[in-house]
DNA sequence: CATGAATGAGTTTTCATTCAT
DNA sequence: AATGAATGAAAACTCATTCAT
């Protein structure tokens, strides 16, 4: 068994550090604004290193993307409606979304960034389109159940909820700065929080359903 | 009638060159990946010119925010909702904020970019926080109309209105890239423009009115 | 009787005040530290009348050495002896140097300037070299008077002695920066100004006295 | 024997030979004037280096200054005055002072640019203010044997004898252009060297005896 | 696996000077 | 006599990437 040297000798693990320091370093400067070498400074490794695992910038944002999307797909996969009639089952599916982008701010600002260079360094992993959505699959099971009790409306689809969902989380989390500063509310205050997400749910149901 | 030579002597025209190039970069790039060297090869004028009328990249930067947001708040000030029915009212806000983004992809973009930067910009800018917001103002005229009428919930404010529909507008042309990509719908081809300026008046009025 | 514009009509009045604040600016920064720009910004008429009266930046810091070194000539050409013996006159022609010295910290550090230039713009003006020495011929002529009564060492010329009291006098004010860090003295503290005047004459005297 | 390639792995070695180009380009042109290219363009190395070693030319010029000041601060402790009676030690002393200004002009331009800049870098620089000094010490401990012998006036301390002599010994080398130019004698033609080393003894043992 | 040193090509910014009026 | 706009050349500084060990 090898010394316990200060450099790294477990390769996994210092794969997983150089991501989560790029993961913030991207998330904070956006793309062209990240410094590999400010990354490497805040690493126990060095800057070396980043080229020997990922080969280049661009490919270790493309795995910092890889490595987000992984995390909210498994979280959506993971969100259980079984035994809940259709509002509520909209309901739960729009506060885990909600939810997931409260804790997880880092996630959207890569979103954003990603979306500043028009997806193309998403277009070049097929990882991530591998990932399937598996939110849209609920909701359109969810929509299907809600239309054949009649009580939601029959002109909309999966696809248009989880984008009316996703606006209004992301759009809380992503562009609270400008809001705030402009119109002087901090949408992510935790003291407004419990009524955001219940607006949320509201604004779903209430489009959602036949009156 | 002066001959088009490469050297201008028209100030205002200099200026207003300069401001529209870096707009576009800005916009297409982001703040750290725009270049001054391309927006300069983009121009009649030279880099200098920058340099002498903005003085720097981010008071260039600056600058531009500040065009933008002239614009969209002017646009605002021009609704007329007199004489509409509060609902009718909320819709064409709605409308106008829809419209507004949808002819103006680079003003989106800049807003996204703006909040990579947490609004960094924009707080060193007076002339935008002198702009005011007359969407709000025009909000809450509606809403305490609405309310009066009985026909508005009362737990929602201007604000919160304003929030919701620039969720909406914003997240549609802002995350057009990734959401296209993901799950294959392109939120701003032309066809769905109807249906999704529909959904959004639907979405704002079904969740204010009262049942 | 023109109009008492804001812009001056007065030429020798507009090269005197460029003359006046390139002064200023050039001591202030050095040569290459000077910036024309910010010379026009301090003053009254534009940049381009700075190219107008004096053609260039170089030719603008000859002008100022001219204008600097004929005020000490001036001053130097003033001092009166007479009726002084020997010693007292060479104190007195010490304490004006100290006096001029301690007035003039811009004319000092343009000096140095020029020196770490190697005198190179001193060198194209033929105004300075026209201006004489007057302080090296009162010096030699006391000299010589000191001599003939025997008080006065013989191995020593005019120039030697205004060496020694030049250096004296440009260090305290030159180098005192450097001086004041390093060992904590303020060699320009007002409270010190008498001690050090009578230094620098003591000095003087003592060594050019015969024991 | 490793080849002299082109590409150094010599980090002392790099770094001291930044160090002694910039040091002659700082000293040869003044701080504004000294060209981070132009240093480039006399090493081996590139002016990549000069920024990953010191990181700015600001940076640079402190560590050159610091570098200097290390030489003589070095210099002084190693005079030697034991056994030398009082006015011969405080020759010993000036004459070291003297000797290191005649072959260290580069150090002298070195303290007339930074005190054009009001020892501003100096400042910054704690490794400066740590050295001491060296010649103060030993100077007062000179002084005080003098002055028990009864030798030497009183009212005069280290401080102010370290800038008697500086004064002479910088006045020398730093305004011999002004001073050549002037008056047509060059105060470091080696044939003078003698003289004026004799002569600022004598000044000092003069000024500072009991007659 | 790991590393500190090194680098070419670019990027922002500055500056003395000149032009058209 | 005077001016605001304009500029080419150069300056400081940065960055992703690679090399020798």
């Amino acid at each position: 068994m090898p010394a316990e040297s200060a450099r790294e000798r477990d390769p996994e693990r210092t794969r997983a550090e150089i991501l989560e320091v790029a993961t913030r370093e991207f998330a904070t400067h956006g793309y062209a604004g990240a410094r590999v070498d400010d990354m490497a400074a805040l690493m126990r490794t060095t800057k070396r290193m980043i080229y020997y695992y990922f080969g280049s910038k661009e490919q270790l944002f493309i795995a910092v993307l890889e490595h987000a999307y992984t995390a909210i797909r498994r979280a959506e996969r993971k969100v259980d409606v079984e035994g809940l009639e259709p509002a509520s089952a909209i309901r739960r599916v729009a506060e885990l979304t909600f939810d997931h982008h409260e804790s997880h701010p880092d996630f959207i600002r890569l979103v954003s960034i990603e979306n500043i260079h028009r997806a193309e360094h998403m277009a070049k992993s097929p990882a991530i389109a591998e990932l399937g959505s598996p939110a849209i699959d609920l909701l359109a099971e969810i929509l299907q159940r809600g239309r054949a009790d009649g009580v939601f409306r029959d002109d909309v689809d999966a696809v248009d909820v989880h984008m009316m969902i996703s606006a209004f989380c992301v759009f809380r989390v992503a562009n609270r700065h400008t809001f705030g500063t402009l119109f002087d509310r901090d949408l992510t205050d935790p003291a407004l929080r419990e009524r955001y997400r219940m607006m949320l749910g509201d604004m779903v149901i209430d489009y959602l359903s036949v009156r």
